[in-house]
DNA sequence: AGCACGCCGACT
DNA sequence: GTCGGCGTGCTC
């Protein structure tokens, strides 16, 4: 009897993306077991190709003559068996190719992680945990969610939250990482392990404090960006010893772990969730995936809910989970209102905000918000210098394209013909950035106040619990023991000014994402804003506006209302592609029309289709993309060479509707 | 991706 | 007659 190892190629090809049987020889025998990497022959036995098994038969589906492995690359099974069914079911939803996914998933070979790994006590038992109780919610609703496996959008606690440290001193966290802190630690005490992602670094800092606060180290397995690869492949080891909560950025969703009883996102309408690298599956699809496959809890955290959540909340496929009501932040939406003082009334900052702000500055931190420096470049003279400022209200110009006619980011008055009035000058070049420039006005209307600057290029973590004032760009806002003493909100308007089908998505994640940061009780100003946007701010109800953009979106046949696929390559192959769809694709095809990437000679088409037909879609449009890329196009021109393959298709990309 | 198989033009 | 062009197809 022979035994036969189905393995997966590590190749992109994707007509290689099936599994390929090969003989396991004798002396392999004991050694070759599902998740081992391998290398085998493939056509010749010149050529060799990587691969995984992911599983061992006594007979194979093949019916010719098998070749057999060339060599055992580890004994350590680094594939765990349910990452492959991910993986496979990932790719399949992307119309993908599973070895893509696998390449996020595990990290290359690492001999050190995996004698370290060889090395370990099989025998050894962690200590048992104490289930924690989740708090800030009525009591009991968190935890019949994880208890019955269920699934809930979950609105965080909108302030910071103080963690007890059994023999250390208390720390303070985000309120949605101290809930997720507690899930996880009662989903751990069950014996269970859970999976949780985050946008950014800062986040996964705060998320392992609070988990720190509540759980062993032994119990706590980190991933993230800055790691290097041998540490990856330790964690990765390290997951699968005993229940532990895998935490960490995009890929940390791929973590292996036996027994899976939690998969948790936070704040999952932020834009890094996207995958930049093929297939291009959200992490949030990833986690949808997962709970479909292992049956964990799936709990998505955010204070402003994506249309994605709602679109599953609307179905009842996610339960609406929400914190006590006493513990919304005091939002206070202010249209413009004439103020008295200079920068204020500059700003347009209503005279009741700037007194709060100044009294709340003599106490504790306060929290300013702007919009990031793209939104508004200072200018100073090209000759001398001189700040450029404005000749109706005195504000500082800036320009907001490269080339755009100078506009004053007051008052919005354009500075036609700008003369410098120092040096006479009329040539203007942008300096500074938009934080900075605020921060030097607010300086000198809050005499002897410190002030700070976070953003982007200059980050600051955590400031103390002291008076100052913290003007930061948007996202880039620091945390503060006990939260922040008053928080404006400032540049609204001109974020919300953007061009893109998520702008109102995404200011209303970062306004609530700022007023969170504020102690519980403290002034969150919403400065020129009014309508919709800011009576949910005011009131605290974020799924209004899922919702009003989820009927719209369904109106207009836009995602998440319906997935999207895009197809690009040569007219032949894309319009063969949308012909194959059939009867599957809802309202009409968008293109093909022209477009220069990756050649002159390539179009693109869009189209769209329900849910329900998912699975459908992919696999014809897969199958497309297998038949295509067999042939190879000869490029105009006449020299044969290399080109892009016909037919690429990637699911699920919003990006071209922003542009609709 | 690579590499073998296969069916039409100019050569010892 | 056949050497080799590259279009087509396959890889356990």
């Amino acid at each position: 009897m022979t035994t036969v190892a189905r393995v997966v190629l590590d190749s992109p090809l994707p007509q290689l993306d099936r599994l390929f049987d090969y003989r396991v020889t004798d002396e392999l025998q004991d050694a070759c077991v599902p998740g081992v990497r391998v290398k085998v022959p493939l056509r010749t036995g010149a050529r060799i190709s990587d691969a995984y098994v992911v599983e061992v038969v006594s007979e194979g589906d093949w019916p010719g003559e098998l070749s057999a492995i060339e060599t055992l690359v580890s004994p350590v099974p680094v594939l765990a068996p349910e990452i492959w069914e991910l993986a496979r079911a990932v790719a399949d939803r992307a119309a993908g190719v599973a070895s893509d996914v696998l390449r996020l998933a595990v990290p290359t070979r690492q001999v050190r992680a995996e004698k370290a790994w060889l090395a370990r006590d099989p025998d050894h038992v962690p200590d048992p945990v104490v289930p924690p109780a989740v708090t800030g919610y009525a009591p009991g609703v968190v935890e019949d969610t994880l208890a019955s496996n269920g699934r809930a959008a979950v609105s965080a606690i909108p302030h910071p939250v103080q963690l007890d440290v059994e023999g250390g001193d208390p720390v303070w966290v985000p309120g949605w990482a101290a809930t997720l802190a507690q899930a996880a630690a009662r989903t751990v005490a069950g014996e269970r392990s859970a999976v949780i992602a985050v946008p950014d670094f800062r986040d996964l800092t705060d998320l392992e404090r609070a988990l720190l606060a509540v759980l062993p180290s032994d119990r706590v397995v980190r991933f993230d960006a800055k790691q290097t690869n041998g540490q990856r492949a330790k964690a990765l080891l390290r997951a699968r010893t005993h229940a532990v909560v895998a935490i960490g950025n995009r890929t940390a969703m791929y973590a292996p772990a036996d027994d899976l009883g939690l998969i948790a996102m936070w704040d999952d309408g932020d834009a890094s969730f996207i995958e930049p690298r093929a297939p291009y599956v959200h992490t949030r699809d990833v986690a949808l995936v997962r709970a479909a496959q292992s049956g964990a809890a799936l709990l998505f955290l955010a204070h402003a809910r994506s249309t994605d959540v709602q679109r599953l909340v609307e179905l009842h496929w996610l339960d609406d989970v929400t914190p006590y009501r006493a513990a919304v932040p005091k939002v206070i939406p202010t249209l413009q209102q004439a103020s008295a003082e200079g920068f204020a009334a500059q700003a347009r900052i209503p005279s009741s905000a700037w007194r709060a702000a100044r009294e709340a500055s003599r106490v504790g931190p306060v929290l300013v918000q702007v919009a990031s420096p793209g939104f508004g470049t200072g200018l100073v003279c090209a000759d001398c210098g001189e700040r450029a400022h404005c000749r109706v209200c005195g504000g500082p110009l800036g320009s907001p394209t490269h080339g755009a006619v100078p506009q004053c980011r007051f008052c919005g008055a354009l500075a036609v013909g700008y003369r410098c009035p120092t040096c006479g000058g009329g040539k203007l070049k942008p300096v500074g950035q938009g934080a900075q420039r605020t921060a030097d006005e607010l300086g000198r209307a809050f005499p002897g106040t410190r002030i700070m600057v976070a953003d982007g290029s200059r980050p600051i973590d955590e400031v103390p619990a002291q008076p100052a004032v913290v003007v930061a760009t948007r996202g880039a806002e620091p945390s503060t023991p006990g939260g922040f003493a008053c928080v404006l909100l400032l540049d609204g308007e001109r974020m919300l000014a953007r061009e893109g089908l998520r702008v109102q998505e995404e200011v209303l994640r970062f306004w609530t994402n700022a007023a969170a940061k504020g102690a519980p009780g403290a002034e969150t100003y919403l400065v020129g804003i009014g309508g919709r946007l800011a009576t949910a701010m005011a009131l605290w109800k974020l799924d209004g506006p899922a919702h009003d953009e989820l009927v719209d979106r369904r109106e207009l046949l836009f995602p998440p209302a319906v997935r999207v696929a895009t197809l690009t390559g040569t007219e032949q192959a894309v319009t063969a592609a949308v012909e194959a769809l059939g009867e599957a694709p809802v309202g009409p095809v968008l293109g093909p029309v022209p477009v220069d990437d990756p050649t002159p000679d390539t179009v693109r088409a869009i189209v769209r289709f329900p849910y329900a037909h998912g699975a459908e879609v992919a696999a014809t449009l897969k199958a497309e993309v297998i038949r295509r890329s067999s042939t190879r196009r000869v490029l105009p021109g006449g020299n044969r060479r290399r080109a892009a393959p016909a037919l690429r298709v990637r699911l699920d990309d919003a990006e071209p509707f922003s542009e609709v």
